[in-house]
DNA sequence: CGGGGCTTGTGAATTCATTCACAAGTTAAA
DNA sequence: TTTAACTTGTGAATGAATTCACAAGCCCCG
């Protein structure tokens, strides 16, 4: 199979998104046109995001939407359940733990890791929180497929070394850091620094 | 000036972090290869980068470490100091709120909104909630440069119409929405759903 | 049943980003 | 002073992503 863009994958998020907000609405079918207004983007793009995996519209008429939508899931792998494990129970970790959208879209929250043994034992959001010398040990024995990483960011590398060693083939760090790992495992980095230094620029340099 | 990608912009972004780093290890120069190995890019990458606003290295030598820095925080805007203020006062403005990076950048952030009567009037993190209300007054008074929005996904556009229109031109958006403003107003969006979602299709189109 | 109005799917063209490759400049050592 | 070892800065080449543009298919109306 061919190689799919990361700029591909987020678009087709975004689709994926309005198709559910269409389908709430109850209606049946809908243009490339119409879904790239929303997302911003043009039609022409919609369309070749979209041959990569299949032709799913009929012309003339657009595509349908529970059916593009049920496309989408399949091809973003949201059929099954995740199951997820934090690493780090800070704020961030407790934003993320009573974030809706995790459940909502199938991925199920495990545990949560920390090292603060005023926290170890207690909940996070419901979620029990754990001592982080066990991370490999649970690893091993409850198989999350994805962690998240909200430790500080001269503690990141090491996590990540520890968990990847353990098995785990995808990370979505919250540490401001560049991490490193073997080409196998999928790791997105969420940093805000990076976001604000961006806004910072278009502020700065605007003609 | 010509037009710098987005890319560049989060590369310089990463390169100042090496940068600071090597600075209070009292490193002197630094060449393109070391700070392509440190943020897992390649040499002619970062010279290239660099190329779009001057040449700051010696032949032979490489950069030095504390001129390049302070470079890079002009390029990036980090001089003077970004006024910015809150809207949502939830765990994940709460998680910003505390988010030592800010201040350390330069971010000063004035205030937090809030719709919930349980909430205005305390404190988030030392940082005063106030009604939402008054957001636009206090924007025409208080001048902030920047707006995070932390607030439900189906009000976020409703937010955005009201600062653009009292004047703010950058946002960083939190909520899981996609956003419309002029031109001249920078948006930048962090979207959980979207990261585990590509995450989620790493893990399911594996080759 | 035929024509007009839409809309898809996709090669080709274009635009944008990254990598290559090398002349030119710098340092240090003999 | 000459030479060897480095490293930058940058056009040119390559590679990737987006946009164009249009044939082909579908629906509806008369």
């Amino acid at each position: 199979m061919k190689r799919i863009a990361d700029s591909t994958v987020r678009r087709l998020s975004a689709y994926l998104r309005f198709l559910e907000d269409f389908e709430t609405r109850g209606l049946s079918t809908i243009s490339s046109e119409e879904l790239a207004n929303r997302g911003g983007t043009t039609s022409a793009q919609v369309r070749k995001d979209l041959s990569f995996f299949g032709s799913f519209g009929k012309r003339g008429l657009g595509y349908s939407v529970p059916e593009l939508a049920g496309r989408l899931r399949e091809i973003l792998g949201l059929g099954k359940e995740w199951r997820v494990v934090i690493v780090g129970a800070g704020k961030i970790g407790a934003a993320l733990a009573q974030y809706r959208g995790f459940r909502h879209r199938g991925f199920n929250i495990l545990a949560a890791y920390d090292n603060n043994p005023d926290k170890i034992g207690r909940k996070l959001e419901g979620i029990p929180v754990r001592d982080i010398e066990q991370l490999e040990r649970d690893i091993q024995r409850d198989k999350p497929d994805i962690v998240v990483l909200t430790v500080p960011g001269d503690e990141a590398q090491d996590v990540v070394d520890r968990v990847v060693k353990a098995g785990v083939k995808a990370i979505l760090n919250f540490a401001p850091a560049q991490l490193h790992a073997p080409v196998d495992v999928a790791i997105k980095t969420v940093n805000m620094a990076m976001e604000l230094e961006g806004l910072s620029f278009a502020l700065t340099n605007r003609e």
